[in-house]
RNA sequence: GUCCCCGUCGUCUAGAGGCCUAGGACAGUGGCUUUUCAAGCCACCAACACGGGUUCGAAUCCCGUCGGGGACGCCA
């Protein structure tokens, strides 16, 4: 029973979760999977004003929306100021801390954790680590106004969360050799430390704003699924040791291990992101797909409305190897909601004045009013046999088509194309065109 | 400045002395396929930072150099 893992999350709530600090949460969660222990998580919300209650509710939409399910209700770490000024009292009782006003001009006496002797610990991730003495010096624990620093409300909280192992972001190396100290000095065994290598830029930086999306949040805007963004994460740093790369959650907890976790800095890799997001899109239930896709063309203003199962199905399929991001879905389909407001002017002079395009069209507008029911088989047959009957390469007759349907040459194939525009929208838009084609052209 | 960490294709990585003429993936390039655009398939391009050791043998171990990063708060 004293051995169950426990890890935790322990992000301060400031509205959007950035990316390393997902990783972070992301390795912990695997760990504590894989080790069947428990995964918490605490709300270090105790700058007070940053710390919205907004901000917590976003936090924890976010969690949730990529499915890091935390297995205890959250800490929150503003709640324990009594535990931890208790603890600096014990500290300073035990004479492992002092009363010190150095440092702060006139602020009162603060509480100085004493730290004058070497200190290592060995991590999970970079090796034994040391600092001797004189490259460590006393720190504030509890600062003037009777508030932890984050050193002992961090120390404090873990040790009452009873956590096991720390997994936690490179940049808390130093912090570590505070700590381990102060775990000792509350009597209390230190966790194992992880840190995980920092995620950077291009240039070695650390990631920030500037260099991009680097906030969940953004990546939820830009159309990224949860999953994809999560199997991207998981490997900045960590590799099964195969070359699987995508992998199910099941999979990532079953193969995940600290002592797989690299050392050196890890770029992120936008580019890799988007072909996960691809590779998840293609491989997702249609009913998900479906109804995240709706969800698109809600937030676009397009009325779904009319569109039955057979619509959905016709269209699922076709456009899945087409979207990188949900983002690219409505572009993808806005012509079968509206007309197309203009004519690609290269596209119009190659496909209808160039050629006979524009007598494919009147041809085709006959042909097509005498389906009968129109399917994308039908209406798709009957585009092929006008090709064929007029001797024409199939392009020649599609491309004019395309244009008249869709203002370009680009479009979803013509039968799936034909059959989710309708019948009746597909003879009104090659009327249409051939009008307005015909007052440009020459 | 002091202390610490890191260094394999453009990027993420496999590699824990011989299996490495260094493997995979993304990106890039070329081809195939094709109903446009995608997707898919195939191929190609491309790396052990450098210099010394140790060893029969080093990407792997040791030392140094160079390069990069981090930490040095009554911030977290």
């Amino acid at each position: 029973m004293a051995d169950v893992v426990r890890v935790r999350f322990a992000p301060s709530p400031t509205g959007d979760i950035h990316i390393g600090n997902l990783r972070a949460a992301i390795h912990n969660f695997l760990f504590a999977r894989h080790e069947g222990g428990k995964f918490l998580l605490r709300i270090e919300d105790t700058d007070k004003e940053r710390n919205t209650p907004q901000a917590i509710a976003s936090l924890l939409d976010y969690m949730a929306w990529m499915g890091l399910d935390f297995d205890e209700p959250p800490v929150y770490q503003s709640k324990s100021l009594a535990m931890h000024q208790e603890a600096a009292e014990r500290l300073l009782k035990s004479g492992h801390a002092y009363r010190s006003t150095k440092g702060a001009e006139g602020k009162g006496e603060a509480v100085v954790f004493r730290l004058n002797f070497d200190v290592s610990y060995t991590d999970i991730v970079k090796g034994p680590l040391t600092k001797s003495a004189a490259d460590l010096k006393d720190f504030v624990i509890l600062r003037s106004d009777g508030t932890p620093t984050f050193h002992l409300a961090n120390v404090v909280d873990d040790i009452a969360m009873g956590i096991t192992h720390v997994i936690r972001g490179d940049d808390h190396v130093e912090n570590t050799f505070k700590h381990v100290p102060l775990f000792r000095a509350l009597g209390a065994e230190p966790p194992k430390y992880a840190h995980l290598p920092q995620i950077v830029n291009d240039k070695g930086k650390p990631l920030s704003k500037r260099d991009g999306d680097v906030n969940v949040g953004e990546f939820r805007a830009k159309g990224y699924l949860p999953d994809a963004l999560f199997n991207a994460l998981a490997l900045c740093g960590w590799s099964p040791g195969d070359d699987r790369e995508m992998m199910t959650r099941e999979e990532m907890i079953a193969a995940f291990s600290l002592e797989r976790v690299r050392p050196s800095p890890a770029r992120f890799d936008y580019r890799k992101l988007e072909w996960f997001n691809s590779q998840y899109i293609a491989r997702m239930p249609a009913g998900k797909l479906r109804e995240l896709l709706e969800g698109e063309l809600a937030a676009a203003g397009l009325d779904t409305s009319g569109r039955d199962a057979r619509w959905w199905d016709a269209l699922l399929d076709p456009v899945r190897p087409r979207l990188k991001t949900l983002k690219d879905f409505v572009p993808l389909v806005r012509t079968f909601f509206e007309p197309p407001e203009t004519y690609d002017p290269k596209d119009v002079r190659k496909h209808l004045d160039e050629g006979n395009g524009r007598r494919v069209l009147e041809g085709l507008a006959a042909v097509f009013g005498a389906v009968a029911d129109w399917t994308a088989q039908s209406a798709g047959t009957a585009l092929q046999k006008y090709a064929e009957e007029k001797g024409l390469k199939f392009g020649d007759a599609a491309q004019p088509l395309r244009v008249a349907l869709n203002g370009r040459a680009v479009s979803l194939p013509m039968d799936v194309t034909l059959f989710l525009m309708g019948k009746d929208e597909v003879l009104a838009r090659i009327r249409r065109c051939l009008q307005r084609a015909g007052a440009a052209g020459t």
